[in-house]
DNA sequence: TGTCGTTGTTAGGTGTTCCTAACAAACTGG
DNA sequence: CCAGTTTGTTAGGAACACCTAACAACGACA
């Protein structure tokens, strides 16, 4: 069962995708993994032949089976522990890591994985909020509601940000939002105008695009 | 100039043969890298290419350039410095680092070499004796002895394992061999015959070739 | 109903890195 | 000097992971 770091970029993509709105398609894989649609087909069906992905028929959705899921959570245990290290123990920015992180996934070893989870005090999320899975989660595919779908007068605390990019990092921690982070939503313009909301009596003002990019819970 | 991860691990080679006995060749790099002489003639010649090794066509020597050996001394650090990590941070036995370090020495960027070298105090050597360059060396082609030179009655220091295999430096652990290590060279049996020598009062043996892939000084 | 846009597949091709096999060139020992 | 080993090269091929281009299948909507 050779697991290169290719197959496991994919096992990750679509253990993210799953879980969210939509699920994981042959589009919106190769949009998470910055290929083309034709390269996603060809590797699923190669996944798919090595039993770590089957193909739900109906609706064209992919999914991991039990191998491909614990492979699966392994590598995004490791992705998130190291984003965990590069910013709590090597001080490094929280909107760089993720980048790095996506290298180190594929060469931490089991050992090093346990003792650096060890070492971190066994960290439940990453930085940008995502849960860091210990064991292989059964059903944790609880959809999390999104900062753009609040209406005016709710409160609600940041889980995590669903965008990792440096950009977006840098200005969701301009407008006060990370995870953990609560926050009164005052105002929702119509026609998927801006949101305004307060966090810690200091008022913000976002657009819906990047609102839908953060994921709260009540 | 793009720089993967094979052109990184050639480069790496070079480096540590260059200043070995016998020079980097074809064949010596074949072996370090475990794969064709075939394979290594080709890769050379795209190295070459790229301005990062030059072919000394005395001898049949490869060598690096200035931008080979910057690159080359940038991988070698990073190595180390895993190494160094592995060992002292996450626990991890200094048998088994090496390949893990392999792998890891592609992963680390800029930033995160650096802070690592903060956070670990500047490491002079990784746990196997070989010195971490901070800069690029100009000319430390000093060709170290190895213990299978020494004579009977000779007192040397070991510098570093030149195998870094678990299997040899279990062996050496075993022997009381690790850097920095005073020896006393008690017998050497002719005919490629086993050394004798005394640590701290213990006396052990090791055959010639053993002895071989340990560097020692003065 | 027909047309358009999205989605996925297939075919064919590229670059990288490895392989084996065959060969050339150079050193080595009798 | 010649046979045999060592050393390096070339040719041809395979696996992997990507690409573009062309096409099929499907749903949405005028």
């Amino acid at each position: 069962m050779d697991s290169t770091e290719s197959r496991e970029e994919y096992l990750e993509a679509v253990f993210k995708l799953e879980c969210g709105p939509g699920g994981a398609t042959i589009t919106r894989i190769a949009r998470e993994l910055g290929v083309q649609p034709a390269s996603v087909s060809q590797m699923i069906t190669r996944l798919v032949d090595s039993g770590l992905l089957h193909r739900d028929s109906a609706r064209g959705q992919i999914g991991l089976t039990d191998e491909g899921r614990t492979q699966a959570v392994r590598v995004v245990r490791r992705h998130r522990l190291s984003e965990r290290f590069l910013t709590d123990y090597l001080g490094l920015p929280w909107d760089t890591v993720h980048e790095e992180a996506c290298r180190l996934e594929h060469a931490l070893s089991d050992a090093a994985e346990e003792s650096l989870a060890r070492r971190l005090g066994h960290p439940a999320t990453c930085p940008h909020g995502h849960p860091i899975p210990y064991e292989v989660p059964v059903a944790d595919c609880g959809v999390p509601s999104h900062l753009a779908d609040a209406r005016a007068g709710e409160s609600w605390s940041v889980a995590f940000l669903a965008d990792e990019s440096p950009e977006f990092l840098r200005y969701a921690a301009s407008c006060g939002l990370a995870p953990g982070v609560l926050l009164v939503v005052v105002d929702v313009a119509p026609f998927d105008g801006p949101m305004t909301f307060v966090i810690e009596s200091t008022r913000y003002q976002i657009g819906r695009e990047a609102a839908r990019r953060v994921a709260v819970t009540r």
